[in-house]
RNA sequence: GGGCGAGUGGCGGAAUUGGCAGACGCGCAGGCUUCAGGUGCCUGUGUCCGCAAGGACGUGGGGGUUCAAGUCCCCCCUCGCCCACCA
């Protein structure tokens, strides 16, 4: 490391180098310290110290994605948005705005749970230092935040209320007709006076209110919550030991945390229902001002289709339909099979005894081979769940699947059509379950290609597409290369009582929908590909849940006044790690806390014993709602004052969905963070402890900082600090390596710590260089070698103001010339627009190049 | 396979609305300071031709609209991110 800054006899005692940079700094955060400069007076409360100087200045709300705490520390990559925050939070209150800006800890999670498996060291012990270094490292960054507010999601007082909040989800049920989240017991008093019929599953046969008994009252009410417990297919990770959210799952089917294999097995879980609010969560989106890209994967996550249920009638099970969910209705006419998904428990209701007669040799394919119906279908459900996601994908598009020896009708022309499973079909969407029309869906024809199905058209192909696959205009479907699948016009789609032929698309479906709901064989309907987010976790170190389950295992809520329930001391912190073929259930690690798990409580019936949830809560939920809690940190008697939260979250002449004024974090929280937490704020919206519909009004993704990588001959990463340039080849302990940039970070091993940086120029070129760099939202390499430039800047900048060798202020009040002049107000509206815009690389520019004439200016005067 | 975004000097990047392409910084070259190195300061620096004045070319490639295109339209190429059998 060149010492481009350390005194030497010849450096001037006030040049502007890192020992001085190091001292002013140093002295100003002591005093921003003992002046409470930073702190931000809230309207009333306990922090309202102050607030009537500020009383006539507008609120803002800045807000950081909170970071996690992690054990090797920060590294230069990671405050870019926080330097960028703290840049417009000072701006702003400059510009006379009441500003509050704070950092908490996202405090619960793996890692610390992991370092306390291999080192017996307590969670909270590691989390805390991990806490105390990275709020050293950002105070050396200079950021102005109101310290008061600090909080950690693993604070006993900040995951009391964390707890508290699922318990207003325990306590909610969502209201269709209103479409929001109301009380339980209003939905209890709407059942107990007949207002409203108990539909439910636990009350299969809708019976009335009065005529159930109370296990099934109970049942049915459970039914309604927003948070319930459900016996569900669950991505599980044995290496893990946890199971996990279908959010947390990637498309390899491994871990996002860990890249560890995931399998699907049912489980009893707790469940929020998120899919209540699929329709809000989209809806909304249109009143906020995020990024375009970020609202359209939350849209493409939530996945709304709009088109129609259809039963089809189970041949020789009177009264059994399967019901299916399509987008193209206007081609029911053209359904010539189905498709059940593996696990559709429909399928053993209806598979027969015996091959129907004349059953082709194709449709049993592999699995039905010498093989009666039930064991055909048992046959292909292992082969299906064997597969992993990685196999289905190095297998490709195939379709494979097997015939159950049911047929059902198609409503429209009653036609016997073949019933299948297949893995293409997915449980988890829809109705589980599809009617296959080959001619106009993809998917649908290449099975039928496989098993040589029907293929019969049903809307007619444009001109070009018939010409460009050297077609006749009348020729049949099941001579088509492939499916159409754009829009036309309807075609071999009528009965006696309703006819599709000559219609387009739109018109088309609008008729059969309406025909299917007049003969009561379906409806309109709307799908989502969003499912309910599973809440539970085998870990110890998250929040856990306020819930007990009396000794016939019904879950009891615990009263308010029972929270917090605290994280018992245990010193085996370690899951129970299962094979994958392992059926036991898994055993949290609060399950071994016996003295803890059985407790005695009056919940209202006496004192009883109850055994505790052993499951915790997943990392998401502290980061839900954090952003509430920064505004009024301490209060114990609510999440937040109402009055509080009314002056920050809505502001005066606000917009429409409130929140935040602005948020700033990485893009990879788009449809994790960003969704549970806005599902969340509605919940407490609709409930009436927030007051705006959206908890985040303006989104701004920072990009991220990458920086030269290296691999060695074995495609291992090795420290990129250690690296060497010769003649453009680069080599590590005289090994040559292979470079490939990537993200700053552990794992590429090209992190580079910001202590390095403040040593040797000082955290305010840090700053300087990160905004510099180029626009905050695109990524861009680190350059050390590119630090001097800024450095350079601030040493001219001070020496135009401050004589070197003696300290003396000699600043030029009044620019000598017009010229200057003019720049200097050119400069000034720039900088004051770039920086509302986030834009600090250009304001940064123009304050060089407006400097880069002065200097020039106070060299033509001599010395001032 | 689908969606979104981006391609500008040796490098990071500028360029409100279609109006002098390359601001600002790095790097590089030359000079001043210095015993020397470094620091600091000054000058130059898109490419090609030219001693120079000057000229030609130039924003991934090809075409188009326009008095005028990095910017708008069409086709193609490359890279990045997201989703991925969603009925």
């Amino acid at each position: 490391m060149t010492e481009t800054s350390t005194s030497s006899p010849e450096t001037p005692a006030f040049r502007y180098n890192a020992a001085l940079a190091n001292r002013i700094e140093a002295k100003w955060q002591d005093r921003w310290d003992a002046e409470h400069t930073f702190w931000t007076p809230n309207p009333t409360g306990a922090l309202a110290d102050g607030f009537a100087e500020v009383a006539d200045r507008r609120k803002l709300y800045v807000l950081d994605m909170f970071p996690y705490p992690s054990g090797t520390g920060l590294h230069v990559g990671h405050p870019l948005g926080y330097i960028g925050t703290d840049v417009y939070a000072r701006f702003m209150r400059m510009r006379g705005h009441n500003v509050l800006h704070a950092m908490g800890y996202d405090a619960f999670g793996l890692p610390a749970e992991q370092y306390a498996v291999q080192t017996g060291q307590h969670p909270r012990a590691t989390t805390e230092a991990n806490v105390a270094n990275m709020r050293r490292q950002l105070r050396a960054l200079g950021l102005g935040h109101d310290p008061r507010r600090s909080i950690a999601t693993t604070d006993v007082d900040y995951y009391r209320w964390t707890q508290w909040i699922f318990l207003q989800l325990y306590g909610a049920w969502y209201d269709d007709s209103q479409e929001r989240a109301r009380p339980i017991a209003e939905l209890l008093e709407e059942l107990e006076d007949g207002r409203r019929n108990p539909e439910s599953e636990a009350n299969p046969d809708a019976r009335p209110w009065r005529e159930l008994d109370g296990d099934t009252r109970r049942a049915v009410v459970d039914s309604y919550r927003l948070a319930y417990l459900d016996e569900a297919l669950v991505n599980w990770c044995p290496a893990l030991g946890t199971v996990l959210a279908n959010e947390e799952v990637t498309p390899e089917g491994r871990s996002d945390r860990g890249n560890h294999p995931v399998f699907r097995r049912p489980l009893e879980q707790w469940m929020l229902r998120i899919t209540a609010y699929a329709d809000r969560l989209l809806g909304d989106l249109d009143l906020l001002d995020w990024p375009e890209s970020i609202k359209l994967m939350q849209r493409n996550w939530i996945g709304r289709s709009v088109g129609a249920e259809v039963g089809f009638p189970v041949e020789e099970h009177t009264g059994v339909d399967i019901d299916v969910f399509t987008t193209r209705p206007d081609t029911l006419f053209g359904a010539t099979y189905m498709v059940l998904a593996p696990e559709h428990p429909l399928i053993d209701q209806i598979v027969p005894d015996q091959w129907p007669e004349d059953t082709p040799f194709e449709w049993r394919g592999t699995f039905g081979l010498d093989k009666l119906p039930t064991e055909a279908v048992a046959s292909y459900r292992e082969f299906a769940a064997q597969k992993s996601e990685l196999e289905r994908q190095a297998e490709g598009r195939e379709k494979t699947g097997v015939f159950i020896g049911a047929f059902a009708n198609n409503p429209t022309n009653g036609w016997g059509i073949p019933v299948f499973i297949a893995d293409y079909v997915l449980m988890g969407y829809g109705t589980g379950a599809i009617m296959a029309v080959p001619a106009h869906d993809q998917r649908d024809f290449e099975f039928a290609d496989e098993f040589d199905l029907p293929v019969a058209g049903v809307v007619k192909p444009t001109e070009a597409w018939l010409r460009d696959r050297g077609l006749d205009e009348d020729a049949p479907a099941d001579e088509w290369p492939e499916a159409y699948t754009g829009d036309g016009i309807g075609m071999h789609s009528s009965n006696d009582a309703v006819s599709l032929d000559g219609l387009p698309m739109a018109e088309a479906m609008d008729r059969i929908i309406g025909w299917l709901e007049e003969v009561g064989a379906g409806e309109a309907a709307v799908t989502y590909k969003l499912r309910d987010w599973l809440f539970s976790r085998q870990r110890y170190w998250g929040e856990p849940f306020p819930m007990v389950y009396d000794a016939d295992g019904v879950p009891h809520a615990l009263p308010e006044s029972m929270l917090p329930v605290e994280l018992p001391e245990i010193t085996d912190f370690e899951p129970r790690i299962l094979d994958e073929h392992d059926t036991a259930l898994p055993e949290p690690p609060l399950a071994r806390a016996e003295d803890w798990v059985n407790v005695e409580l009056d919940l209202g019936e006496g004192m009883q014993r109850y055994r505790r949830e052993t499951n915790t809560m997943p990392q998401w939920a502290g980061s839900c709602w954090y952003y509430l809690r920064y505004l009024d940190p301490t209060n114990g008697d609510a999440v937040v004052d109402p009055e509080v939260e009314r002056y920050w979250m809505v502001g005066t002449g606000a917009p429409a969905a409130g929140g935040t004024d602005l948020y700033v974090g990485g893009a990879e929280h788009a449809v994790l963070h960003l969704l549970y937490a806005r599902f969340w704020h509605k919940v407490l919206y609709d409930l009436g402890y927030v007051s705006t519909p959206e908890p985040f009004h303006r989104l701004f993704n920072q990009g991220t900082i990458t920086a030269a990588a290296f691999t060695d001959e074995r495609g291992a990463y090795v420290e990129a600090a250690e690296v060497e340039e010769r003649d453009g080849s680069w080599f590590a302990a005289g090994v040559e390596v292979v470079r490939h940039d990537g993200k700053m970070g552990k794992s590429l091993k090209n992190a580079i710590a910001p202590d390095d940086i403040y040593r040797d120029y000082g955290a305010d070129t840090l700053r300087l260089y990160e905004m510099f760099m180029g626009p905050l939202d695109a990524s861009r390499p680190w350059s050390t070698q590119d630090i001097v430039g800024v450095h350079k800047f601030l040493q001219r900048f001070w020496r135009n103001v401050v004589d070197e060798d003696t300290g003396a202020l000699h600043v030029v009040d009044v620019p000598a010339d017009d010229d200057t002049r003019r720049l200097l107000h050119r400069t000034i509206a720039k900088v004051g627009h770039d920086m509302a815009e986030l834009e600090f690389n250009t304001a940064i520019a123009a304050l060089m190049e407006l400097n880069n004439r002065l200097t020039r200016v106070v060299q033509d005067e001599g010395s001032a």
